[in-house]
DNA sequence: CAAAGCCATTAGTAACACTAATGGCTGAAT
DNA sequence: ATTCAGCCATTAGTGTTACTAATGGCTTTG
């Protein structure tokens, strides 16, 4: 996204366009004339420096480029259109919901969820996993566990913690050697040479593997598959127990972490919210 | 998309301003002045209706009606810009992209993604993690692995396994008690009637947690926290090993499961193709 | 208290986004 | 073979939009 985007008119001519594989159609449709939806196609052709339609005498068929095109901008028309429409909230059962990043569902729920269960009898839970915050879950649970910025999130949300940045391996699979592959994570603003930095040392190597969540990274690293930058908050029994090592004993602040959040008008919702920042405090 | 959507560069002043929490900072990284963000977030609020920010002396907070606006657009940005950059030169490198089920990436792929890079020595991984079915994920990566019904799937994507349904629990740390918590994975066709009436025998009583994906449930049951219905397939080593038990032993035909798909023009997608099928052979 | 930070508003105008009209090309119908 | 229909491309015109520079108001900081 570093220069401009083509006006989002454009596209939504071009996604008509190609569905009805007919300018005029199409101009219909959106309510333009087809000179309009000949020259924004035009214009978007130029643009982009390649044909996205070719011109029949009874109307288009659509190129590999305009079939490569269309799937993305599909998509986003119809985010951009939910986005502009009201969310409908699903009704409220007996039972509670937890929208949760992955990460957390798998390193501190998972092990600990018959604890909350044992101490509420009769609540029962559904999960809703996230891999990036989800504004329709997080609309439709009781409790939600994002992970983000603060600064992107509501006042309301405690982050769970603490929780830094560190960079694990497993000394019986890799053992001490420090040739392992390193493995990042995408989506936060913390990377291997902030962390090199922070530790004083200098990386001779690039990243492997990357993945989009802490929680697989850390997954990677526990089955050896090489240093995985992660989150401390996830990785604390691991390496209490010793089968994760840090590396350099470095470790990072992080601007992102997991944000809980719970409605306090659902009594279920409060306990888990209780019970949960208790568990990570012990 | 029954009305027109508000113009492109809105929802863009919109995002950076949310990102920043300061319409100048907007601007500036945007090239336009801090009177046109201005006035673009004014036109937004009065088309939605809606307070997208809190003017402060030193900046804005994010209302939460802005909060719910932003994951969508950002993601609609994030698709066009990539769309966009499709077709500026620039060159493809040599990053291997695999859209994956987190259950595929968590069970299948982390302990086993070390013998691919070993046999394909300076190929680097991309993980691109979904709950559910991802078009756009999909679309930019060169490997899919995903979630669902064969039907709906393409006919080019091969299913791995066998997998079957399976209910399962960990017998060290819940016994042979058959009182543990039912777990159910919501999302799928089946479901603990189906597995009774396959077993011959009775349920007594309901799932206590309901999980949005085997994986989750596979890990749950590891836990300890009661016994899963679950993929087989996901669940192949742990039961190789007597860490997981079968209850009753009795499994059903799933008409949902995990499908593979690889681009057949980038050789590591072909590459990765072939190496997952084989592992999963043996 | 003065200065800095930062948003809101106004007036002005270049650029855009459309329309109506016209023309060109191809395929279908006779 | 000829005519007609379908449908896109292009042009000229113009109303609207999207921006800018300037100014003002309010709060916070030093």
């Amino acid at each position: 996204m570093a220069r401009s985007l083509p006006p989002l008119n454009w596209f939504r001519s071009f996604e008509a366009a190609a569905r009805h594989l007919n300018f005029t159609a199409a101009a219909d449709e959106l309510g333009l004339t087809q000179s309009a939806i000949s020259q924004q196609i035009r214009s978007l052709e130029t643009r982009f420096g390649v044909r996205l339609f070719e011109r029949k005498a009874r109307g288009l068929t659509i190129t590999d480029d305009g079939r490569k095109l269309l799937p993305q901008v599909g998509a986003a028309l119809e985010m951009l259109g939910a986005a502009s429409a009201k969310f409908d909230t699903g009704p409220t059962e007996s039972l509670l919901s937890v929208a949760t990043s992955v990460s957390v569902a798998q390193w501190i729920l998972a092990p600990r969820i018959n604890c909350f269960l044992a101490a509420h009898p009769g609540v029962r839970l559904r999960f809703l996993s996230t891999v990036w915050p989800d504004e329709f879950k997080a609309s439709i649970a009781d409790v939600e566990i994002r992970f983000g910025a603060e600064k992107q999130v509501g006042y309301k949300a405690l982050r769970l913690g603490p929780d830094r940045l560190v960079a694990v391996y497993n000394p019986e699979l890799v053992g001490e050697s420090s040739r392992a592959p390193l493995i990042e994570t995408v989506g936060t603003s913390m990377n291997w040479q902030k962390w090199a930095a922070a530790a004083g040392t200098v990386l001779d190597r690039s990243p492997v593997i990357y993945v989009d969540n802490f929680g697989l990274a850390l997954e990677l690293a526990i089955q050896g598959q090489g240093i995985a930058l992660t989150s401390s908050l996830l990785a604390a029994e691991k390496l209490a127990s010793g089968e994760l090592k840090l590396l350099e004993d470095a470790s990072l602040s992080n601007p992102e972490g997991y944000f809980l959040a719970a409605d306090e008008n659902v009594e279920a919702a409060k306990n888990f919210k209780d019970w949960l920042l208790e568990e990570i405090r012990s």
